[in-house]
DNA sequence: TTCCAGACGTTTTTT
DNA sequence: ACGTCTGGAA
């Protein structure tokens, strides 16, 4: 099998076909081979997929497989560039922007740019999207709007001079978003020739997984990294291939075998995970896509029963039902961990959450917001981003609009002087510099001035921790109860973060691994990991992808939800749906459910609210056309519940 | 310039 | 029900 020969490998593999266990198998099979771990490269979707990649290889091999490098393209491409940033411009202390900083600056760029006041000039969140699209897909901006975005070509020079704008902003800055993390790590091997043969020659061996959500950035980087050995073992689906808004390419897969002569191809479709009857209906709904490698699923499982169609009046139903069920399996013993609660999109927890906390379930949500992406826990990060890089603009405006007093335009003032010096931290530090700036602000200044040269001191040297303490001791806790309702916690929160950063020696190191994480707020992160409690998992399909359990609810399955209205303008886009539809019905290994409330609320008249009658318009939804599109006896319907207790 | 209140339009998916 | 935009007051 897979775990064999030497040379360039394509596995093309079905949901439940031991996916993981071929690669796990084959690093093992490597490193009993006498391959060195630091030789081996695993390329995976998740860092949470790695770990446990890893968590597996030690079990077999009853150890833990030391200087093995594994983890997302993002992870490696930070690690690459930590080390060879000084080839391209930029500086190894560069931080990371993640969505929102991002968007920040790039409404920053706008800001200088002063356009034509032109009406419907499109806002930083859609130049983001463009703008990365076209970053990961390797094209230039004007093709990209042409092809995805037509109704705006005719701002095309005005978005390409943005986009060089932001690529500027970012170099003087020394900061990278997602995007860069690819495309920068990519340019660095074809700058720098050391680079290249550097990690040419340290990676005999590369294993990537999810393969069909590679995009072309990433696809050109692995012929980069593989083509002195050429032992790369790639393994995807090309019916799971839901990423294709960051540009994933399925022709990825398709010209493997040509940037790779002499791949050999290897098939697996036998499904370990599901029963039969959860993998017909698999099969007879991608079998609706016209884009697609054929291919059917056999189970190896004995019979089990039938998923379950369950029509509920409406939200509320469906959260009462989806809730009164688990209660059951859990008075049958079933393990809450073993049951998940799958979604389009992630406004459609909410519902569930609130009968879920009502009923006592304990429940973890993936796929809402991230840990380092709420306001707080970004503040008081921004501090320890510029103590590392002081050209970080974005962090030092986020600290800057915290004073009261100082908004955007003072900051601009502020930032034109001190941005331009060689020490922006020491420039910040001149008592001259707050010369011109309000009288109400200049105390809380001088306080953020003297935290500063504090935070300088030797004994704060890559002490994380004690940084994040010594924050909070000086304005912040009181700016933080000041600003927000659920101050408290949140302050409880920064607490638990300086807790975790106590095993960090390096800031830095600190920084990107919080910032590269992939923990949601809510996560076990703040639980310390050592609880074993068990939870019941909220996803999106996205984030559950690789993932499986004995129990899966679909819920939300109405037509322009699930698949939702704004993905299914073409074809291509119906089709992706449509495959995370498998995705989401192939996570299930026994009990498959499928919910769909009937009516949905509208949001009803705002002129009206308030007034006694105004309710919003309820509106009849139709069935999800997957499960319309199903021949009846993929599935049971049950009873028509009402919303009565 | 900042800050606040009210209006408006918006809600896909992620490293 | 939430962030973003706008206009007017401080």
């Amino acid at each position: 099998m897979a775990t064999e020969g030497e040379g360039p490998c394509l596995v093309l593999a079905g949901p439940g076909s031991g996916k993981t266990r071929t690669l796990v198998y084959r690093v093992a099979y490597l490193l009993s081979q006498k391959v060195s771990p630091s030789e081996v490269l695993l390329l995976t979707f998740t860092n949470k997929a790695a770990r446990e990649m890893l968590r597996r290889v030690e079990l077999l091999c009853g150890r833990y497989p030391a200087g093995l490098v594994g983890g997302t393209f993002h992870h490696m491409g930070n690690i690459s560039l930590r080390r060879y940033a000084e080839e391209i411009g930029y500086n190894r202390t560069f931080s990371i922007l993640d969505r929102g900083d991002s968007k920040d600056f790039i409404s920053e760029a706008l800001e200088g740019a002063r356009f034509s006041k032109e009406r419907y000039f499109p806002k930083a969140d859609i130049l983001a999207d463009i703008i990365g699209f076209a970053t990961n897909s390797g094209r230039q901006i004007g093709p990209v709007i042409e092809s995805q975005y037509p109704y705006l070509v005719k701002f095309t020079s005005e978005i390409e001079r943005i986009a060089v704008l932001y690529q500027q902003k970012k170099r003087a800055a020394n900061v990278m978003d997602y995007d860069d993390l690819l495309s920068n790590w990519l340019q660095i091997f074809y700058l720098s020739p050391s680079a290249r043969e550097f990690y040419q020659a340290k990676f005999r061996y590369i294993l990537v997984d999810e393969y069909q959500d590679t995009n072309r950035l990433q696809f050109e980087t692995l012929k980069v990294l593989a083509e002195k050995h050429r032992n790369i073992t790639v393994v995807g689906d090309d019916a799971q291939s839901i990423y294709s808004f960051r540009a994933a390419e399925l022709k990825n897969v398709l010209d493997f075998p040509k940037a790779f002569p002499g791949t050999k191809i290897f098939r697996l479709e036998t499904n370990y995970r599901s029963v039969p009857e959860i993998l017909r209906l698999a099969n007879e709904s991608i079998k609706n896509n016209q884009n697609q490698f054929p291919k059917t699923l056999r189970s190896i499982k004995e019979s089990g029963s039938k998923p379950l169609l369950i029509s509920t009046e409406n939200g509320f139903g469906e959260a009462r039902h989806v809730a009164r069920r688990i209660l059951e399996m859990v008075s049958e013993n079933e393990p809450l961990s073993d049951v998940a609660v799958l979604f389009r999109a992630r406004y459609q927890a909410t519902e569930l959450e609130m009968e879920l906390t009502g009923r006592g379930i304990p429940y973890i949500v993936r796929g809402g917001m991230r840990f380092y992406e709420q306001a707080h826990v970004k503040d008081i990060l921004s501090y320890l981003k510029v103590l590392v890089n002081d050209r970080d603009e974005i962090a030092w405006r986020r600290i800057f609009l915290q004073v009261e007093g100082i908004g955007p335009g003072y900051f601009r003032r502020l930032w034109e002087k001190a941005g331009k010096s060689e020490r922006p931290l020491h420039a910040f530090l001149e008592p001259k510099i707050l010369a011109g700036l309000p009288a109400r602000s200049q105390q809380p200044l001088k306080n953020l001035q003297t935290l500063f040269s504090e935070l300088l001191r030797e004994d704060f040297a890559n002490k994380p921790a004690s940084l994040i303490k010594r924050i909070l001791d000086s304005d912040y806790r009181s700016y933080c109860l000041a600003t927000y309702p659920d101050g408290p916690e949140r302050i409880l929160e920064i607490e638990e973060l300086s807790k975790i950063a106590t095993v960090f020696d390096s800031t830095e190191r600190f920084l990107s691994e919080t910032i590269m994480g992939e923990e949601y707020k809510g996560e076990s992160f703040l639980f310390g990991g050592s609880d074993e409690k068990e939870y019941l998992t909220l996803s999106t399909i996205h984030q559950a992808k690789g993932l499986e359990w004995k129990t899966v609810f679909i819920i939300g399955l109405v037509d322009g939800r699930f698949p939702h209205a704004k993905a299914i303008q073409n074809e291509e886009g119906l089709e992706e749906e449509r495959r995370l539809f498998y995705v989401a019905s192939t996570r299930a290994k026994t009990n498959l459910y499928l919910v769909q409330p009937i009516i949905e609320y509208g949001w009803g008249c705002p002129k009206l609210q308030g007034l006694p009658n105004n309710r919003g318009s309820n509106i009849i939804q139709r069935l999800s056309p997957f499960v319309q599109e199903l021949p009846e006896d993929c599935y049971q319907k049950a009873e028509k519940l009402g919303t009565t207790p």
